[in-house]
DNA sequence: CTGAAAGCGCTTACAG
DNA sequence: CTGAAAGCGCTTACAG
């Protein structure tokens, strides 16, 4: 067979049906499996596609398909503290299970509320479908992309009703956290940190505390639970008052909270988790890494973002797919609490 | 004017050209500004842009220059410990920068020495340029994208030396640092601890702690230096034999080695910055949380990713770059070593 | 099972 | 300064 290629040029659709002598359409249907095609004409395209190295111009592709085989997803670009790992790790499990399947995984920033990358991609219709990784609470994210007619999913929760979603099961993961606590604490020396309740997750963490004291049977020691923590000095004074009311134990309601309380537990010369115990509904690798390493609720990123991907891509091909998918948790029970 | 286009579909270039009773041709003449328009023209397909809310489709735009309007980013998955924030911001800025002058970035995983993500994009000719925000040591990432004709930078070291590069200034700010330590401290009791001296980025710090030495007349103390420091194990002892010759100021090779030290010293009981003061050659996070808050080198994401961003995007815009640009960097002196 | 031809929405040599 | 027409490399109704 002799190569009909010019030199240094890449083979195309028209190099493999004149070297075997049949038309571009049926090369064409061999690759795609779409029409029929007899086998022996299908295996015949199969090899010269080797022996040419053929791979098509997926631009060309594209545009007689009017299909981007792109994917975007919007990743804040102002994440504070120790959020970026886990963006990373969703964008790279996405990336890694859209290149899987042939498609690209474009990244769209998004600082605060400022949507004009986003806007951009939509308008130039380069995406198929855009994956948000964090919404914003006024569900204008996905208000654009719905204005666009372009299917999204959101990672965690979302005001719009139908958007289709993947969360974590922060309030199962709390009350299980809780519960352990609880068997080797008294109720009453247990306190809680959280962060803003204008967050849907904060507000599904406290749902998860009470739920384990519910089911325990036990009190909420209401004096002991500080909601909408957000300064460092309100911080200082909650740690404060948890100390005086001799507290034994507290929970915070993420890692950055976590590190804040045991700064200052240090500076005050309480050691963890002899003088008290500490634990965190969200891990980080500063709790890992801390001595001593922290108890804490792990949520994996990498999974939800391979399961949104998937959904996405089944969305985009035809499939449907539930509207709201819940994944798991892992229990890190480490030195700080025992 | 009437509105020419139908409900619902988006305007193209025909439309305006009906609308306007003109030809494609001249339509895209005056959006390009390529070939000569009268400015009247010019000014009403500009107008009617707006009126029918025309955006180009870039897949056919794409299709028909030949160009993707691309750039892709190689970055890493198994990215250790703190380095993920480094790589989101590059990736990041990188994408900002890009969707300023209308290009889209797309992320191309690489875990390891597992190229398979970036062969994909290069097969498909989906990028226009590629981005490595970390190469590996046997260069095999510039040889795969350089044998596909298609231009690239580096950010850090590259083994190819016809590679464009960009990096920042390790060697000038470990000399620094170094300077400045050698100002509170007897040489003598300055220690350093570094990781794997097969990379280069450690033989550039190691550089500069030599050369601060050697610009303040002082000796290297030699029994203080530990290079290739990888393990914990290895750690931990070479933490016990800087206290052994009582060190007065251990300087860290980054962020992690950092963090090990400073737990060590914990546990032995050691107070920073009271009994030994404590540097790093690499900033995190971590270092700025932890109390006190620690000496480190900062070396700015954010810059590397635009400028590298810039850069691409003038290559392939035929302007050339230079093949060496190195950035600054930031020393950030904290309670550790007062 | 196979093919000739139209079409996807732009850009650009060529001719005026 | 402007336009008719070809072309980018695929896919796919339509006809056989």
């Amino acid at each position: 067979m002799t190569r009909i290629t010019a030199q240094g040029k890449t083979a195309q659709l028209e190099d493999i049906a004149k070297a075997l002598g049949i038309s571009k359409t049926t090369v064409s249907r061999a690759i795609s499996g779409k029409g029929r095609v007899s086998a022996a004409t299908r295996q015949r395209v199969l090899d010269c596609i080797k022996e040419l190295n053929y791979s098509p111009n997926m631009i060309a592709k594209s545009f007689s398909e009017s299909k981007t085989y792109n994917i975007g997803v919007v990743v804040p670009m102002d994440n504070v503290g120790t959020e970026a790992p886990f963006f990373q790790t969703c964008l790279m499990s996405i990336s890694k299970c859209c290149a899987l399947r042939n498609y690209d995984t474009v990244v769209i920033g998004a600082e605060g509320s400022d949507l004009s990358q986003l806007r951009r991609v939509l308008e130039s219709r380069k995406a198929d479908g855009i994956i948000i990784t964090r919404p914003l609470q006024d569900g204008s994210m996905e208000q654009l992309i719905a204005g666009k007619n372009v299917p999204y999913v959101t990672i965690g929760e979302s005001t719009e009703p139908d958007a289709v979603r993947v969360d974590s099961a922060h309030k199962e993961g709390c009350c299980e956290l809780t519960a352990y606590l609880l068997m080797n604490n008294r109720p009453a020396d247990i306190g809680l940190i959280l962060g803003g309740m204008e967050q849907t997750v904060n507000r599904s963490r406290y749902e998860g505390f009470s739920k384990a004291f519910e089911n325990s049977g036990a009190l909420i020691p209401a004096k002991n639970v500080f909601l909408g923590v957000k300064s460092d000095i309100q911080l200082r004074r909650t740690v404060d008052e948890l100390l005086r009311a001799d507290c034994g134990c507290i929970i915070c309601g993420d890692d950055m909270i976590c590190m804040a309380v045991v700064n200052v537990l240090s500076s005050l010369g309480k050691s963890v988790p002899q003088d008290i115990r500490i634990a965190s509904f969200y891990d980080s690798l500063y709790l890992d890494m801390y001595s001593p390493p922290i108890t804490a609720l792990k949520f994996k990123a990498g999974e939800l973002g391979t399961t949104t991907a998937a959904l996405m891509l089944d969305i985009i091909e035809g499939r449907n797919a539930p509207a709201e998918t819940i994944l798991g948790f892992e229990m890190l029970i480490r030195r700080s609490t025992m």
